[in-house]
DNA sequence: CCCGCCAAACGTCACTTTCA
DNA sequence: TGAAAGTGACGTTTGGCGGG
């Protein structure tokens, strides 16, 4: 894979909301300055979300994992449960 | 040491879902 | 219905580990 220059999220106009990014001399600067802080709040936000989005998803995977090895420990006894079972069925029509 | 490789964690974008 | 939060996908970074 190509690495880029300039990655991408890291280009200063990136993405900035309609009408700001191309402000010219003549236009006042302070719209832009707000605009980047917004987008800046918007990316430590949803940097913050995906980190918590992951920790979740992370506790639901072992969440998961867990209930597995508890079903796969109940089938083991189950399956031991039903051959002694049969065995004394056996036995019994002997 | 210094690589190359791998897995895990990360940041961002684009899209979806939720909720006031 | 629009803003905010949640999430999948993708590329990047980081840290650990074995081999030369």
């Amino acid at each position: 894979m190509q690495f880029p220059l300039i990655p991408t999220y890291h280009r200063i106009n990136y993405h900035l909301p309609q009408g700001v990014a191309g402000a010219s001399a003549h236009t006042p600067m302070k719209p832009v300055a707000d605009a980047l802080q917004k987008r800046e709040l918007r990316l430590m936000k949803n940097r913050e979300a995906a980190r918590e989005c992951r920790r979740k998803k992370k506790e639901y995977v072992k969440c998961l994992e867990n209930r597995v090895a508890v079903l796969e420990n109940q089938n083991k006894t189950l399956i031991e449960e039903l051959r002694t079972l049969k065995d004394i069925y056996r036995h019994k029509v002997e």
